[in-house]
RNA sequence: GGGCACGUAGCUCAGCGGGAGAGCACUACCUUGACAUGGUAGGGGUCACAGGUUCGAUCCCUGUCGUGCCCA
């Protein structure tokens, strides 16, 4: 029995539980060993997050695919898990320390934190996995990894070390961007560039030998600069080689204010004589393009600022070294200064000595940390890299030969632009939680890198007795015992870029670097799906680590779907407050709701702008489709083992069966081609307003007749068509699908595992025919399964049948409304100078007709009565006699207009058929289409006039 | 500065070389035997603007204006 009411809650959570108590989503299931797999890897939330729009949409499209295809007969591994997110969550824990007002990471050690940190993964870790399960995401649970597991641990400790000795991994002191608040470098990728409306800080540098007066320009060098805190830092001044104002210049010094080095004045294309003065100053160690220029130059770095941003100036050898007594006196002044501070306190200082000449407003971008907020400071320290460049190529070239293609294809043409300009990748992160570095490093400095300890130590110690730093007594002694060796041989305290190990997701979480069952069949996946915000991030590099280790592309197609935004088209964001909760939204309205609108809006290369109004009305939709098969099931709507469709005598059956063929071959290639909202919209268009508005209305006087084999077929048909809709539907409404199918009929098995309407695509619609024309017990045919063939079925005849009844009701219930005629009141119907098709058709639809259109009667007639209405029915007039009811003027405007239109559209066409051009240049089918377009409205208005004349006669 | 999208009904969006579509909202009517989370009917658009290509442009090309995003 189905309940009166549709409460999504009452019924998600039960067969939520059918799902994981028969291990539906297993992947490897026996029964599909020989099956081809499916495979997609789920984009690891983060483990200690919740689930939010991005996550809800980016799921449902995983889901809907997987489920799709496991209908469709394949053995679906859909992976699930969870990523460690390193900097997010260790700033998560050290942020509730801090609330708590407990001691802080620094304070509680690095092992103490760490436990601290995987208890809140224990803790919060299964919130975001049972939120996905109330989305109804149909992972294989049972599969279930963590980046931090022992397994995908070890599959990151052997790609480092295997980088490592092929040369693409290497440790390199150069700059970095640098956090400032969270104390660790971060990669390019995560650095925002913030248009920040600032100042450009005219400097005069005092040329050395000449007497420095501000009166005298011949004596200082003016330099312009965003950052005057890091002049103390400068090394050098550059020019542009052919501006002509410091031609002489070049090759002089310039004494550095405030501090006294002796710093050159080089010509270098990098300046830009448009800009500022044309000169700028030169700090290597805390600017990017600097760093560059002063390779080139050969100029010193010097770096003045300590990992806090704050002026280090008093014990920084680099920044003493030559300075002239009495220069330290602003060093002491300054240091310690946080950088902000430093900067309004050296202006100041450059002002009072007529150094400062002039400050402009000035807009520049200024990057900072997309975690942090703060400014990014280029900071030199030794970091390890990444040769992207070299692992970059492969995977450049597997996109363009097309093995692994991006749809929407433009966002190729972002990966290719990214790729092919990729620089070093920063992998090292100055942070505890994480896959430590697997590098050992001894007294000089030298690393070890190795997957075991023992073996990292082992090849030191050879090393150091080799070079006789110690003694191999020594060496066996430390070996032994690691207390010994604590001071000699130190492991590096750094871990990796939270993106290392995700890059290894597709074949580390199949067991690699084993070789498993699971590498050998699901490997390489078929399809990822995931945002456009992350192509760089995780895409481009699960490219080059998969081609890299695995020697094929990690996925064949990569789905780039849209954002969610707000229903104004802003970012969600906490700030901004307009966060809409999907958890909120599946309370209210039921998981199968907001799904169906996801899928329904996620409209290739568009951002989804969500109003809580869209999910209500799929809601809605969920309801009618309940309603719909409550109403099979109170007439006694039941499919007999053996039905076939194709086989049906009623023309009403063969007409839904027809339309359902023609439905499920639109969701098919909609799915096909990831086309989500195509494929959900033809559902809901289906089930609406094709299967609820038409066909149980046009069946109701046949159920509410007497017993019969026509009767019988009906009910048959329509429990087979509601058959057909929950599994097409079930891929997008998978909760609401399952629990009707679960309760109409006494099944085998669960939904999630029925056979999809249509056949797979490899057998060609030639392939079908012959399968459908094959002569029954033909022993050279193998068995014909009596599956629904809906590739190939359909019925014209039905259709037009069917289609000339609809168009009758339609009109007679359009005209109704216009005249205002009480739904109550019932009018006569006269078929005037019926065809014979329609003198057959007619009777069989009586019934129907009268039931639909609130109709007393049917009849034939040879011309249409006096006072009759008469409407155009394809072709044909179909009057309705209501003298006394209807205003003749009113009548007489209303066919006056009919006419018009009629006549506009015989003239637009003439118009076409006119042009000698058109004639002659367009296909032979448009041409003809025009024809009948024409010959088609010169019937209509000869008729329509027919029936002016008779009106007027009446007048 | 470079790149990628996008301007279609009041709103959110499909369509994309041959007569403008959907959902929501709106209006009128309907407690009709599945469903008021419903039914029936209806109003509403020089498809941003200007050129060009074409027999024909909402659709292709160019430019302008506007909006969003990415990169430097």
């Amino acid at each position: 029995m189905i309940e009166k009411n549709y409460q999504p809650a009452d019924i998600e959570a039960p067969m939520s539980l059918v799902w994981e108590d028969s291990r539906a989503f297993k992947a490897g299931r026996p029964d599909r060993r020989d099956a081809q797999p499916f495979t997609i890897v789920i984009p690891p939330p983060n483990v200690t997050g919740s689930l939010h729009m991005g996550h809800a949409l980016n799921n449902t499209l995983q889901d809907i695919l997987c489920r799709f295809e496991r209908m469709r007969g394949r053995d679906v591994l859909w992976q699930p898990g969870t990523d460690h997110a390193g900097i997010a969550t260790q700033m998560v824990v050290e942020r509730q320390l801090m609330e708590r007002q407990q001691p802080g990471r620094r304070e509680m050690g690095r092992e103490k934190f760490l436990q601290r940190v995987w208890r809140w993964k224990a803790e919060s870790g299964d919130t975001i996995i049972n939120q996905l399960k109330r989305l109804g995401a149909s992972c294989d649970w049972s599969r279930e990894r963590f980046t931090m597991d022992e397994g995908l641990s070890r599959a990151v400790v052997k790609v480092f070390v295997e980088l490592h000795r092929q040369g693409l991994i290497y440790k390199d002191k150069r700059l970095v961007n640098w956090d400032p608040k969270l104390l660790t470098a971060v990669s390019d990728l995560e650095v925002q560039q913030v248009e920040v409306k600032g100042s450009l800080w005219y400097l005069r540098y005092p040329i050395e030998g000449r007497t420095f007066s501000p009166d005298d320009p011949t004596s200082f060098i003016v330099v312009a600069t965003t950052r005057p805190e890091t002049m103390l830092g400068d090394t050098g001044v550059a020019v542009h080689p052919e501006d002509e104002r410091y031609r002489d210049l070049v090759g002089k010094k310039v004494i550095l204010p405030l501090v006294g080095r002796k710093i050159s004045i080089v010509a270098d294309e990098y300046s830009d004589p448009e800009k500022g003065s044309g000169a700028v100053k030169v700090t290597p160690a805390h600017d990017f393009n600097d760093f560059e220029v002063g390779k080139r130059h050969g100029l010193g770095q010097i770096s003045v600022l300590d990992q806090e941003g704050k002026l280090s100036l008093v014990a920084n050898e680099d920044y003493l070294r030559g300075l002239p007594e009495g220069a330290l006196m602003f060093a002491e002044e300054f240091d310690g200064t946080d950088r902000f501070a430093a900067r309004k306190q050296i202006v100041a200082r450059l002002e009072d000595f007529g150094f400062l000449d002039r400050i402009e407003p000035h807009t520049h971008v200024v990057p900072h940390g997309d975690r942090s907020g703060v400014v990014i400071e280029p900071f030199l320290t030794d970091q390890w890299y990444v040769d992207a460049k070299t692992l970059a190529q492969p995977a450049i070239a597997a996109v363009r030969s097309g093995r692994t293609t991006f749809v929407p294809r433009n966002w190729e043409k972002t990966y290719f632009d990214w790729m092919e300009n990729i620089q070093p990748w920063c992998i090292s992160r100055q942070l505890w939680w994480g896959h430590q570095i697997p590098a050992w490093y001894g007294p000089d400095g030298k690393a070890f890198v190795a997957e075991t300890e023992e073996e990292a130590v082992g090849n030191a110690l050879a090393y150091y007795v080799e070079q006789e730093v110690i003694t191999p007594e020594q060496g066996r002694e430390m070996a032994l015992d690691r207390n010994k060796r604590a001071g000699f041989i130190t492991r590096d305290e750094d871990v990796l870029d939270t993106w290392f190990s995700s890059a290894l997701w597709p074949f580390s979480t199949l067991g690699w670097p084993d070789d498993t069952p699971e590498v050998q069949r699901y490997y390489p996946t078929d399809v990822l799906v995931t945002g456009f915000d992350i192509i760089f991030f995780w895409v481009a590099r699960m490219m080059m680590m998969g081609l890299h280790f695995m020697k094929e592309v990690p996925f064949s197609t990569v789905y780039i779907h849209a954002l969610v935004r707000d229903e104004k088209g802003a970012k969600m964001s906490k700030s901004k407050g307009n966060v809409i909760d999907p958890l909120q939204l599946i309370d209210e309205y039921g998981a199968d709701a907001l799904r169906f609108t996801l899928a329904a809006m996620a409209a290739q290369g568009r951002d989804i702008k969500l109003a809580a109004s869209r999910v209500e009305g799929y809601r809605n939709f969920a309801t009618k489709l309940w309603n719909a098969c409550r109403f099979a099931e109170m007439n006694a709507c039941a499919k007999p083992a053996d039905f076939d469709p194709a086989s049906t005598k009623d023309t009403l059956n063969r007409w839904i069966a027809h339309e359902t063929a023609n439905a499920s071959r639109l969701v098919t290639e909609a799915l096909e081609a990831y086309r989500f909202n195509d494929a959900a919209n033809a559902m809901y268009r289906f089930v609406w307003n094709v299967y609820c508005d038409w066909y149980l209305e046009l069946a109701k006087p046949m159920l509410l007749g007497e017993d019969g084999p026509a009767k019988t077929e009906t009910r048959a048909t329509i429990a087979w068509a509601r058959d057909e809709i929950l599994k097409l539907l079930h891929p997008f409404m998978p909760f609401i699908t399952e629990a009707l199918w679960k309760t109409t009929a006494e099944r085998e098995g669960l939904l999630a595992l029925a056979p999809w309407p249509l056949q797979p695509k490899e057998l060609t619609t030639e392939q079908l025919v012959m399968i459908s024309a094959a002569v029954p017990n033909d022993p050279l045919m193998p068995p014909i399964l009596p599956v629904f063939n809906a590739t190939v079925f359909a019925d014209a005849e039905a259709e037009a049948e069917i289609g000339w009844v609809v168009d009758l009701v339609t009109a007679i219930r359009s005209v109704r409304a216009e005249m205002n005629i009480a739904p109550a009141t019932l009018t006569a119907l006269a078929l005037v100078g019926a065809s014979d098709e329609t003198k057959a058709r007619a009777p069989r639809w009586t019934d129907v007709i009268k039931r639909m259109a609130r109709l007393s009667d049917i009849s034939f007639a040879d011309r249409a009565p006096d006072g009759a209405v008469q409407l155009l029915v394809r072709g044909e007039v179909a009057a309705l006699p209501l003298k006394g009811v209807i205003d003749l003027a009113a009548e007489r405007t209303r066919l006056e207009k009919e006419i018009a239109k009629a006549e506009a559209d015989i003239k637009r066409v003439d118009g076409k058929l006119a042009n000698e051009k058109f004639v002659a240049n367009a296909p032979e089918e448009v041409v003809e289409e025009e024809r009948e377009k024409r010959e088609a409205a010169v019937e209509r208005k000869t008729k329509l006039l027919e029936a002016l004349e008779r009106l007027k006669k009446l007048a």
